[in-house]
DNA sequence: GAGAATAGCTCACTCAGTGAGATAAATTGG
DNA sequence: CCAATTTATCTCACTGAGTGAGCTATTCTC
């Protein structure tokens, strides 16, 4: 090796560039959560709480407090706490799960649905006009598609 | 209008899909941090403090706490409280600052930014790897930029 | 069916983050 | 140029989110 070939490649550069502009982005969405934790009175974990039982919603899988304790990083007593949280301010049911009744199944209630369009709507909308042709669109989907698998 | 046109919209579905995709990668990205922060015993707020001062740092900006808590989303308390624990951690040096001497100069030390390359090193060799044509990348410079505005 | 494993919970505790308020330096108005 | 105000940060006392230990109920395994 007679140069020291990757910090001042220049396609390596402009490939971190990507990356720091994803980490942007990443930033932005996590302080705007804080900002829907500040403005509804509840907990930056209890909103990433609702965003991820959203997720399983979405996705048909069923979330348990097992799950989401998982989906948190915690431990099963702290996201027990915050299913009480996000119960007591009505915005999570916890129904009877029929294959396993030591476990419970979390359902998010109309009205905490509604909150979070409320405040997350406006954003998505924004996101989502961002126009592309289908064939960028294509391209800007395998690209995330490779950056999720490279950080799984 | 006949019908709902948004949601049965292809193309607004397929916008929706790569948010996802990058509300999918945020929340990695999050997670990644939390990993470090465990591996490393330090607190996950610090680990967010210590990359927000290393990108102060990448784009020439001075870091002082007051900067650091906009940034964290904090008070000044907890911020002191932070630069405390990093400092105690021999993360963090605390230098005057020339121009106002109430405030303080944050300066990352060069064992964190091993450490924290030891770490993200691999990840982001993984994310630069990443390989795309320079037409391609430019598609999703433009994106992403665009993605930004829309959040900021 | 006995023993092990699993899902979730309560209890007691720690310490991260907040509000109130102090200090010291910079800025502004007369 | 000095008093009043604002700004940057810090200390103190307190709250409560998250953890470890350990319990109960249910399911799995042999």
């Amino acid at each position: 090796m007679r140069e020291r070939v990757m910090p001042s490649d220049p396609e390596r550069a402009a490939a971190l560039e990507l990356v720091h502009r994803l980490r942007e982005i990443a930033l932005r969405l996590e302080l705007a959560a804080g900002e829907f934790a500040r403005t509804t009175g509840l907990h930056g974990t209890d909103v990433r709480a609702l965003i991820r039982l959203l997720d399983a919603e979405r996705a048909g899988v069923e979330a348990t407090p097992g799950w989401l304790a998982g989906q948190l990083g915690m431990t099963s007593q702290a996201t027990t706490a915050v299913i009480h949280r996000l119960e007591a301010a009505g915005h999570v049911e916890r129904l009877r799960s029929r294959s396993d009744r030591r476990s419970a199944r979390l359902q998010v209630s109309d009205s905490a649905v509604d909150l979070g369009w409320q405040f997350f709507g406006p954003l998505l909308e924004r996101l989502i006009a961002v126009q592309l042709e289908p064939s960028e669109r294509a391209v800007v989907g395998r690209y995330l598609d490779a950056v999720n698998e490279a950080i799984g």
